[in-house]
RNA sequence: UCCCCGAUAGCUCAAUGGUAGAGCAACCGGCUGUUAACCGGUUUGUUGUAGGUUCGAGUCCUACUCGGGGAGCCA
């Protein structure tokens, strides 16, 4: 017996088709006519396939008529063209076998709508909805499309390790890993000695395998990174997460503006594929969503990014009239709202802005001939903000030296770092992009939680 | 971590300090090639936790827990 996919049931050409479909139930809808639909779901796809059970069936009064939302079944029959309206396809059983039955009084999931809020306390079934399913599709996608642009333009797939010493471009809180008993440390003086500990040093979580990838960058020429990566920061945003998915391209021989064309031709190419590959999907998030995605989408693919330095920013903004909570001045970090207002209300597209000032940069960015700024890019899109952070990276050891000095670094600590520079060094680039901001920027979903299936943040780590 | 808001039936929400309700779901019945089906009926509560004020607290006060919105930090 031939298996079909919900997906594949659905379709026209499946007409006449004897086969096997397995999922679970939606609804059912009882007719005195003496049979009932089943609505069926597999995860496929978004839409249900309909099955006429009739009451010749062996098990109809024993089985069929008790079954309920979440059911799991297995129905042999054929597919036939649906007299009705709703969908091109039917199937007819000619036998259903009940996998497992799912009592509708405490089954958690009912046909009308939930809230966000409250699918998150059932994590594990909430990619039995419609929303979730979708996302679930949606970030398959996304993912093969960011291999397949790597791919195709001849970048290396790379992994950096999960566990690191260097405590990283100082950015954010760092996860510790440790086998040393918590309750009694070994102790070297007042402090915990850490060569005890099963790496010989304290270690940690990584929260960038950027450094790691420059090191291969530097011997292979364009490689790309795309794993998870870990923030303890105590963020309670709609946009942080303390575990979550990033890709970290990095080139050697890229300068700022080879790495900003290809952010944009990156960024396009997921837009692209999700709106080809995930075409239901995505009506989907328009129609229940947010109405404004598609054209959003669209948009953005029709148009160039807006390439903004940091200082043209400042002068903008300052010049825009609006008045911001926090006040606009050159030599600061431009705020949420700042960055909002650029991609979302004047611009209204996104913005690649560039060349920071190198006080509010980390030290690795490469520092401009002014010696005032850095060559920093960050992307921002409308409905996110801040999508992608960059840089051309700093190639010259002196002055690599010089700026780890000025943000209280020890040069000591990042000497295979600084053989880079010791050794050929070459003019290179990167930049990272988290997978879920991705998604939210493409499904209009609101809250960050609700793109990855087990997210993880402060205080919340179930299932 | 800071500011603001919230927590009442399985879900979504009502209830001038005076006996806790509706819609949906579920269950029973009716009707129907139905499709978030429809119509009638039935059931459902330690009002997040712990204290306090009061003759009386879902309602007012305090603390805590959890959640949401915003901010900071960032991807």
């Amino acid at each position: 017996m031939q298996r079909l996919s919900v997906a594949q049931a659905r379709k026209e050409e499946s007409i006449g088709k004897e086969a096997l479909i397995q999922g679970w139930v939606r609804t059912r809808r009882d007719s005195k006519g003496g049979f009932s639909f089943l609505e069926i779901n597999d995860g496929s796809c978004l839409n249900n396939v309909q099955v006429i059970a009739d009451q010749n069936l062996s098990n109809y009064e024993s089985d069929i008529k008790k079954l309920g939302t979440g059911a799991c079944v297995g129905v042999v029959g054929t597919v036939e063209k649906s007299p009705a309206k709703g969908q091109a396809t039917e199937v007819r059983a000619q036998s259903i076998t009940v996998y497992g039955v799912s009592d509708p009084e405490t089954y958690p999931i009912q046909k009308k709508g939930a809230t966000f809020e409250f699918l998150r306390t059932i994590a594990h079934l909430r990619p039995r909805t419609n929303t979730f399913g979708a996302i679930a599709r949606v970030r398959n996608c996304v993912c093969k499309s960011i291999h397949d642009f790597f791919q195709e333009q001849g970048f290396l797939y790379i992994h950096p390790p999960i566990i690191t010493a260097s405590d990283c471009e100082g950015a954010g809180q760092m996860f510790k890993v440790t086998t040393l008993d918590l309750e009694k440390p070994p102790r070297q003086g007042p402090s915990i000695d850490f060569t005890k500990d099963f790496f010989g040093r304290p270690a940690f979580l990584t929260v960038s395998g950027q450094l790691e990838a420059e090191t291969l960058a530097c011997a292979m020429g364009k490689v790309y990174t795309f794993g998870p990566t870990f923030r303890a920061e105590n963020s309670n945003t709609a946009r942080h997460l303390a575990e979550f998915w990033m890709v970290e391209p990095e080139m050697a021989f890229y300068d700022l503006e080879d790495n900003m064309t290809l952010a944009e031709a990156f960024i396009k190419r997921i837009i692209t594929d999700a709106l080809t590959r995930c075409e239901e999907d995505m009506k989907f998030f328009t129609e229940r969503i947010d109405k404004e995605i598609l054209s959003r989408l669209e948009g953005i693919l029709k148009s160039e990014f807006l390439r903004l330095s940091y200082t043209e920013a400042v002068d903008v903004l300052q010049k825009s009239g609006q008045t911001f909570e926090f006040p606009v001045s050159w030599g600061a970090d431009l705020q949420s709202e700042h960055e909002r207002f650029l991609t979302e209300v004047h611009f209204k597209k996104p913005v690649i802005l560039f060349n920071y000032p190198r006080t509010i940069k980390p030290f690795y960015m490469r520092v401009n001939d002014d010696g005032k700024t850095v060559r920093a890019m960050d992307v921002l899109v409308p409905g996110v903000g801040e999508i992608i952070g960059g840089s051309q990276r700093e190639e010259r050891l002196e002055v690599l030296e010089e700026r780890m000095k000025e943000t209280g670094l020890d040069p000591k600590g990042y000497w295979w770092y600084l053989d880079l520079r010791r050794y050929g060094t070459v003019p290179h680039s990167g930049f990272g992009l988290g997978l879920e901001r991705t998604i939210l920027f493409l499904t209009g979903m609101a809250n960050i939680r609700d793109v990855i299936p087990f997210p993880r943040t402060p205080g919340s780590a179930e299932f």
